[in-house]
RNA sequence: GCCCAGAUGGCGGAACUGGUAGACGCGCUGGAUUCAAAAUCCAGUUCUGGCAACAGAGUGUGGGUUCGAUUCCCACUCUGGGUACCA
């Protein structure tokens, strides 16, 4: 048998039976263990628009664009089998220089969990339902079975009585977004099937219940509720008076659920005095002994779907016959065919299905792929075609990938943690497998630069209606929140003209002012991004006051990491700082002037002290503090006067980095005819940075109270003397006393009362 | 809801390993220069009281550890990111 990632459900066969199957029937296996495989999957579906729309495309169940209803709706599409990479993506993360903040929500979005799968019969029925529960230890804790909406056994466990009920509450979840089904938890909801389970080992009967708190995208979409230790499943038997067995020794479980791990067993008959860790270990052995189940490890990574219902997208190498697809072994792309709207069609097809046959490049079989590539598909490894981008034979050269290796550092903000950064570490993995390129991690180092937040407008539009209501009014009303382009917003006031040119929908919208007859529009801070329409063209200000100016501002505006709102209020003093740095180097008629003469030792002090701290900063990624030392440096050299050519030139190569432009025309005018960027980065010296003196800071009870100027190299007993000397120390001291004297030489010193 | 971050003057931020809180810049106030403006320069600028010397308070909130906490620990609040079709 191979050992093989494939769907689960899949049947064995053998050699026999393969090849007594037709092309089709053969076609159809195969996709169950390929990478990209077609499988039924529930998307938001938006009959009014014909499409298919991201979650982030739905408002309050309503979709944004012209404030339709949004349904779920089973459809084929690719998908990537991730799953089958979720081990080595987890164990990989110990491989790379990452920050531990995006391992972790990478560990915890794989979600490995161990645990059991263990099989309830139902009761006078031949089907049985599958759970999946990370504690088998409390298997005699359950009291009722719950399965998600969705689970494929509702319609035969659902009695005649409670038939209706049980589809109105499936219908009303469908429409749902999953979120929203975990966020309302206080909003306990669920319905009884008619139906009960047989529980494994006490053989009683325990009822069936439907509710989506239970999603059906984890595990298996059913769960065992153990009141006792679960505080959902305490709340949802609270909620329906269903039975609150406990198994946990001296632990109360009527006012909460007992989560921790810290108790021990009973009432739970082979399980009785174990610690919740043996019982585990113990419960899955019975299980797997009396052939109720077996240990499973989960994982809540899903494997994702890989097609979109839009035009703009790679399109697949994949044609049909007879609805079966195969893979088209050209060398040749496929490439998007004309079509004559970028709509999906009439009967709800992806825009592609409007091109005819003549319009494909290629054209295989009945038809082509209507389905595009995802964003993902270029993004998970784009990076790799830099290497060869030439290249029109293979994606990269053997040789080049050998040479070049994986990206040493890559920048990239922390809002892709579980998306485009997880995505690639897996392509590079299958990339790897297939021999393609030597190593299995894309990114050696990865920081996160902080994210640019922006001032998103927003306009209120009374559901079901195409009427806008000013940001005053709008709680009189159930209204939709959406984001409106800034261009069109002057102080919060909407530009009504504007945006009622913005987009067909709003050609004929009509507003509900405020009693000055404006329409306020909604604020809120968040990431500056082309869909929530809030963002700036550094243009005007390049135009104002240069490249190198606003290369400088952005990384003075505060650490790498962190993310900080556009605010280009600060701007001006990077600007002045690298005209006085110009005024440094030349005189009042602007005619470039230099000093041959021999730096001094302030002078060398000055430089040395800016060489060290510029080449500390940069090499922990801390630009804003280089851009405050290199301003403290020309401060400095300003007050010296110094123009001298040894101290400019050291300098200017310390500066190239952040001001690239000016230091390169300095750099040429000095007279050196390579450039900037070849130059070596300036030695550091110690020599000049030691000082014979030090500037103790002199605290009683940790408060500082004066400055004590003392040679750097006294000892901790003749620093004490002269503490005790000075005159101002007697103001502090009670009954001249003190209880210690705590002295950190070249640091501080603390006299505690 | 869940996962991950963050919070320091009027504003962006600094304090890297527990050791002077507020570097550097913006803004603001006053002054110099100018016919005037721009540009530039000088001085001041956490808050409260005080002419000042100085005293008290102070790093989102409440506790704790420590001679000493923006920094470490516990509990919380708020803001941002992600939550699988924005990429």
């Amino acid at each position: 048998m191979v050992k093989s990632p494939c769907d689960e459900k899949t049947p064995l066969f053998t050699a026999k039976e393969w090849s007594n199957w037709g092309e089709e029937q053969q076609q159809a296996m195969l996709l169950r263990y390929r990478l990209a495989y077609l499988s039924e999957t529930w998307v938001n579906w938006c009959p009014e628009l014909g499409t298919v729309l991201a979650n982030d495309e739905i408002k309050d169940g309503l979709s944004e664009r012209g404030g339709f209803p949004v349904e779920q709706k089973k459809m084929k599409q690719w998908s990537l089998r991730i799953t089958a990479y979720a081990e080595r993506l987890l164990n990989g993360l110990n491989n790379i220089e990452w920050s531990d903040s995006i391992k972790e929500m990478q560990k915890n979005w794989i979600g490995k969990s161990k645990g059991a799968l263990i099989r309830f019969d139902i009761h006078n029925k031949s089907n049985y339902i599958e759970i999946f529960t990370t504690r088998p230890d409390t298997i005699y804790g359950t009291s009722f079975i719950v399965i998600s909406p969705e689970h494929p056994l509702i319609s035969t466990l659902s009695t005649k009585k409670q038939k209706k009920i049980v589809s109105d509450y499936c219908k009303k979840s469908a429409l749902k977004s999953e979120r929203e089904r975990q966020t309302n938890i206080k909003n306990i909801s669920g319905v009884f099937t008619g139906s009960y389970a047989i529980h494994p080992f006490k053989k009683e009967k325990i009822p069936i219940w439907i509710a989506d708190y239970v999603l059906a995208s984890y595990g298996s979409g059913a769960i065992m509720a153990v009141p006792c230790g679960d505080q959902r499943d305490w709340d949802f038997a609270q909620k329906f008076n269903l039975e609150i067995p406990n198994i946990f020794r001296n632990i109360d479980v009527s006012k909460k659920a007992h989560i921790d791990k810290d108790c021990v067993i009973e009432n739970s008959n082979f399980l009785n005095g174990l610690s919740i860790n043996d019982a585990i270990l113990k419960s899955i052995l019975e299980i797997t002994k009396q052939g109720l189940g077996q240990e499973k490890i989960n994982y809540k990574l899903r494997n994702a779907i890989f097609s979109r219902q839009r035009y703009w997208g790679e399109p697949f190498p994949i044609f049909y016959k007879n609805e079966t697809p195969y893979l088209l072994e050209d060398v040749d792309c496929v490439e998007l065919p004309l079509v004559d709207k970028y709509l999906p069609t009439k009967k709800g097809d992806p825009p592609l299905a409007r091109a005819k046959k003549k319009d494909w490049n290629i054209f295989k079989g009945h038809r082509m792929e209507y389905n595009t590539m995802p964003g993902w598909a270029g993004s998970s490894w784009y990076f790799l075609r830099f290497m060869d981008p030439k290249n029109n034979k293979e994606f990269v050269a053997k040789e080049k990938v050998q040479y070049w290796g994986q990206v040493d550092l890559y920048i990239g903000g922390a809002e892709h943690a579980v998306g485009h950064l997880l995505y690639s570490r897996f392509w590079t993995k299958f990339l790897f497998d297939r021999g393609f390129i030597p190593f299995q991690e894309p990114f050696k180092k990865l920081i996160n630069q902080g994210m640019i937040l922006g001032r998103s407008s927003f306009v209120y539009r009374i559901n079901g209606t195409n009427t806008f209501v000013s940001a005053e009014q709008k709680n009189n009303y159930e209204v939709t929140k959406l984001h409106v382009d800034i261009n069109y917003v002057n102080n919060d006031i909407l530009n009504i003209e504007d945006f009622k040119n913005w987009r067909p929908e709003f050609q004929n919208a009509k507003f509900i002012l405020n009693t000055k007859g404006n329409y306020l529009c909604g604020f809120e801070v968040e990431k500056m991004s082309k869909s929530k329409y809030n963002t700036q063209t550094p243009d005007e200000l390049i135009n104002q006051f240069g490249a190198d100016t606003l290369r400088m501002y952005e990384m003075f505006l505060g650490p790498l990491e962190q993310s900080k709102p556009w605010d280009t209020k600060g701007i001006s003093g990077v600007h002045s700082f690298l005209k006085k740095f110009w005024r440094l180097t030349h005189d009042d008629e602007n005619n470039f002037n230099i000093s041959q003469e021999k730096p001094s030792e302030k002078e060398y002090r000055t430089l040395h002290k800016c060489i060290k701290k510029t080449t500390d900063d940069l090499e922990r990624f801390s630009f804003n503090t280089v851009v405050s030392t290199l301003m403290i440096c020309v401060n400095e050299l300003t007050d010296l006067k110094c123009n001298k050519k040894e101290i400019i030139e050291a300098f200017l190569i310390l500066l190239s980095p952040y001001a690239p432009y000016m230091s390169e025309e300095i750099w040429c005018a000095l007279g050196n005819s390579d450039s900037i960027n070849n130059a070596t980065w300036p030695k550091l010296e110690e020599k000049y940075l030691k000082q014979e003196n030090v500037k103790y800071p002199v605290a009683f009870n940790g408060k500082m109270r004066f400055i004590l100027e003392l040679p750097a190299d006294l000892s901790k007993q003749e620093i004490e003397k002269h503490v005790m000397q000075h005159p101002k120390t007697n103001n502090y001291l009670i009954d001249d006393s003190f209880k210690k004297i705590i002295i950190v030489p070249n640091k501080i010193i603390n006299i505690v009362l």
